[in-house]
DNA sequence: GAAAAAAAACCGTCCAGGTAGTATAGTAAA
DNA sequence: TTTACTATACTACCTGGACGGTTTTTTTTC
């Protein structure tokens, strides 16, 4: 195996492409040129575009989960801990999410059934968030609050203020508790 | 036929193909198509497919201001009428989210600067919100869970229950008027 | 342990099909 | 006369993917 880093550094590629240039450029031979691969080898590891896609997709749906997971195993809460680190993690981590906003972007464009491991990571959590020891209803509305956030970094449409983003996360976080 | 209505409808055509057939699909002919004019027709109203996009999102954020602002003039409430009007219109009205959802993909794929009138309606509804005699990081969660329902629609990743949902918004309403 | 064979990883060009936008000539109604 | 179109043809360009190579790495054989 010359280095399984090669799918990876395509897929980094990829993203960054949609990220900063928007879903019309993500074409095979500007995502080639980003990973400073040709475009034949590019094809190697992804046949179609459509594999592309959805090779972004799987790659960042493993990487969210395994995030949450870890915060999860570190978690010294005896409840609310699934909740929390959902909440830590989009709050505090922009670069995944990045990656994430672009997977999702290019697969709704692409082909939407590109989106059912991130449909399953969601019910799996949102499975896990509901029998964690907290009122559902409330972890429910903890999780869709940090969602929010997530629509307003996605499409840059209304940034909260440091202080206010603060403010927000250290409620959502007594909240939990209370 | 009515006049001022036939560029409405082309709008309307090219909102249906974004949110049935995906970005990639909107192409100038076929939105001529869907909407039953000519090419030249379309041309004619919107010279180029930027034109078309961002005439799709001048139009959905004045109908969606007009419909927020709408609720609000009809409450009788002295307290948080426009959180409970913003959740209120995006809990219970899936067609205008669903022209929503089409403008916004569509104005990120082509030209994320014509998403500068969704940001302006925002960020006025943020200041309303936050100044409507409710506590403005209360006001604020409530908007963001919203704003949670609203992606999860967007990318159909996760479906509350109908039960769930309602549960959700029953205890965000509760919760304006504590 | 070196040579040979096989497999994996990668290159770069070519092409058919599609698309935005232009051009033009004409029609119908207000 | 202007506005609001229809219909068709055309251009200039881009893109996905096929294809036939080449190089590098791994495995097998002697």
């Amino acid at each position: 195996m010359a280095r399984a880093t090669r799918k990876i550094e395509i897929l980094h590629a990829a993203s960054k492409i949609v990220s900063e240039r928007g879903i019309f450029n993500l074409t095979l031979e500007a995502t080639a040129i980003e990973a400073g691969v040709s475009k034949g080898g590019l094809l190697y590891h992804f046949p179609s575009k459509e594999a592309l896609v959805k090779g972004m997709v799987d790659h960042l749906a493993e990487n969210y989960r395994d995030k949450i997971a870890a915060s999860v195993a570190e978690s010294t809460k005896e409840k609310g801990k699934w909740i929390q680190s959902y909440a830590d993690v989009t709050f505090n981590n922009p670069y995944p999410n990045k990656e994430m906003h672009a997977g999702l972007l290019a697969a709704k464009a692409v082909n939407s059934d590109l989106l059912d491991p991130i449909r399953d990571l969601y019910n799996e959590w949102q499975t896990k968030i509901e029998q964690d020891g907290i009122d559902p209803v409330k972890a429910t509305i903890i999780r869709l609050a940090t969602d929010g956030i997530w629509l307003s970094e996605l499409f840059d449409i209304h940034h909260l203020g440091e202080e206010r983003k603060e403010e927000v996360y250290v409620k959502l976080k007594n909240w939990i508790d209370e």
